[in-house]
DNA sequence: GTGGTCTAGACCACC
DNA sequence: GTGGTCTAGACCACG
């Protein structure tokens, strides 16, 4: 589960975590019974305060999105079946407009485009692979 | 242009006007030299304040998009980004990440990722032949 | 930090507030990471508004000149113009263009000039220099 | 008499002719008795609407500085004795400082200040030497 | 406590 | 009519 913060956006801090556990659990990353993060380890990642994470939880909760069992942690509730390829093209499209969008007025090209995205998801990557082997050495 | 707002999505309403100005410009419904609404009038049409407008407004003009004469109105501007090629790719690399992040809690592949990523290019440049295409047959 | 605000000269309550900033940036009366006083503070300090401080910081930091923290505060940033090197000379030019027009209606000639513009210089890195001195006194 | 307005600036129009006037008053560049431009060419010279000029004249004469007969025109009024050398050099410092701070906060040296100095005063000059040509011309 | 959004309404400069 | 500044005060997100 890597969540990714943009402080910048204007939008929420919490309501970009709510949003992209909501991504997780729509495509099947996260599947019921799985658990969250808990708070205080999250908040620090992502160094926030932990009342930020708090709350994105509780709104979580509300939505019926996880469950939380004080002491023992959240977990993703039983949910309606993942969504269909098409739908998650759908909700991605949104974003990728929004850069397309910005790459116009930046007059960035196609071509430097595709470029930066590959760098990007080459980082991700990396990054990813990173926190998967620092986690299996102190498990 | 049509603007349309979404008061519950925690987005900023005067954010939204910019993105969907900028989307306009870049589509191709808006052209350099276009004049935009008046402030007063689109901000009764919203249901918004005159102020949330103007601020809009000034972001747009802040971002190279627009420029405004007292007295006269707001036109979009014949855009060329004052900013370093770095800094253009900072810029977009914010709006990439959001996208690739979506991208994994969403399930979707990098390879299908640049599929829509050239979908969403391909789209856009049609929209855009399309509008100048009108615009010329109604001088 | 002290800032003084003319009512009367016609020029913007919150563009005074910009400038006054700037030049203390620019003296090295304020460095990096100083922080900057608190909007409300200083709204009642100087008898205006709250949201004309908050304009005058938001243009600051369009600007490139502080950063924003909600919940921590206002910050001066380690300033690296993102311009092209011609739009920075484009926005200079602007300011020595003003300063050109006075110098001929004040009759002072262009070596006269030239010897105000160095003078003006000294005295700023002199001042900087002073400044720098002291902080590293009283770490 | 040049003037050079900034409609950037967010000084009011009307004040910056005001000042430039009362600048070259000041200074003996326009002594009592000169004509100032009538009101008409000088709007379209500015490229600026004809109330403003007036507004501008209609201040100059509030504040004594200037004459006005309907039908004949505008004109220096008796004033106090041009402005010493180095009262004018403190009015200019003002200007200069201004661009030497945004010199600072655009990361322009010192020698490309001087440089680009020595090129606005060179074009300043050429402007005005071909409008004295053009008068010249057509008397 | 901090910064940031939004509203309602006044006044100004400019066309 | 246009854009722009400023005020007063409410509410929100974040620490």
């Amino acid at each position: 589960m890597v969540i990714e913060l943009n402080f910048k956006s204007g939008k929420p801090v919490y309501l970009q975590v709510v949003d992209q556990v909501k991504s997780a659990v729509a495509s099947g990353v996260l599947v019921p019974g799985d658990p969250l993060p808990s708070i205080r380890p999250l908040a620090e990642e992502l160094r926030v305060n932990r009342n930020t994470v708090l709350k994105a939880y509780l709104e979580l909760e509300n939505q019926n999105v996880i469950e939380s069992f004080p002491g023992k942690g959240s977990f993703v509730k039983r949910s309606k079946s993942p969504l269909r390829r098409e739908a998650r093209h759908a909700l991605l499209n949104q974003e990728i407009d929004q850069a397309v969008v910005a790459a116009h007025h930046l007059q960035v090209t196609r071509a430097d485009f595709l470029k930066l995205v590959n760098e990007r998801f080459d980082q991700f990557e990396q990054r990813r692979d990173a926190a998967t082997a620092t986690k299996s050495e102190t498990p």
